[in-house]
DNA sequence: TGTACATCAGTGAACGCGCGTTCACTGATGTAC
DNA sequence: TGTACATCAGTGAACGCGCGTTCACTGATGTAC
């Protein structure tokens, strides 16, 4: 292929990145090797150390990137929300089917959440996703403090409706942490 | 080492189905390699399939056999509970660091939840994993039904407990969701 | 603005490694008489 | 109870495969004059 120029490299490399905290949320960081990763964006594996140190920075990177984009969770809503209605909309949206199936971009503490609680991966993404967790939870907070009850709560039920998915219990799970938080 | 007794046999496989169902929920199915699970018994990699069809007949067992076997969840209490203490403490180990810690003896729900989610684990083991989930929301239950939101904050505790081990998040986030389930 | 050359993004083959699975073999166990 | 033989649990080497990582090479990009 030869030389690329410097835009299209770093063109390139976002694009691993996206594509990296996409894929390590759907299927794991183990799941997804480099060749995959690299050919999603159309190059070989053998160029992914031009741009990154190793896989662990990687998966550094994509956790922290995950944490940087908005989220919709699924666009459960849809309606304008005031901001007393903002809680129930993220409710609505975060606990949805819609949300349920497509991991990959969705919640990033629930994506990751399996992957940094088995060593698997980096340490080096210990601290940007426990500053997301803390984040989340004053998102979620109905006052201004840190609701993390709920981030459990709403995390769990994601989680446990992906692992009974294609059983009726796993819409149960989604309505039944709903109704159990208020808003 | 020549043939072996049947009963032998047989213990080697319980014990195999066992270190299987300990190791796969520390750190997860992709993690454990046959050759370590054989390894764990004191025998070699090649006579796996004497006893089992693949390491995904294997998984299935695991999970059943996880479910089947009464956790303590890393007895955290200990005091003898009457019937009207037996939510509470089973809330007190449940959300203990010590249940936090030690993942491969503690719930299935939580310990597998993160390999029934990401489809790396046989489609065999769906079936005995959700039928877990209804049988400890009866457990969790204060009256008779299924506490399937009490569940989910429980089980989303644990994992975001474990994610975040090491940091002061933690303990903050186990408190948090002892505190926000009544009992 | 044009030319000469250094840089370096990406290629493709190779590295050692561990995986799940298969198989010929060993020899004590279990069985038939 | 004792002997002859079939069974089969476990061994250890091999299979193809994909992994993360390294590296010599290519050739367009970027830079120096």
């Amino acid at each position: 292929m030869g030389r690329v120029s410097r835009a299209q490299a770093e063109e390139h490399r976002r694009q691993v990145v996206e594509a990296a905290s996409r894929l390590f949320r759907e299927r794991g960081v183990q799941a997804v090797g480099l060749g995959e990763l690299m050919g999603e964006v159309g190059l070989t594996h053998g160029g992914f150390y031009r741009q990154f140190a190793s896989k662990d920075a990687l998966v550094a990177e994509a956790v922290a990137q995950a944490f940087a984009e908005e989220t919709s969770y699924g666009d459960a809503g849809g309606r304008p929300a005031g901001p007393e209605g903002a809680r129930r909309d993220l409710l609505d949206a975060y606990l949805s089917p819609a949300h349920r199936d497509d991991a990959g971009s969705g919640c990033p503490v629930a994506g990751f959440g399996a992957d940094m609680a088995r060593d698997e991966a980096a340490a080096a993404a210990r601290e940007p996703y426990a500053e997301g967790v803390r984040r989340f939870a004053r998102q979620v907070s109905a006052d201004g403090g840190e609701d993390l009850a709920a981030v459990c709560t709403m995390v769990g039920a994601l989680l446990l409706a992906r692992a009974t998915a294609g059983t009726e219990l796993s819409d149960e799970i989604l309505r039944a942490a709903r109704t159990a938080l208020d808003g």
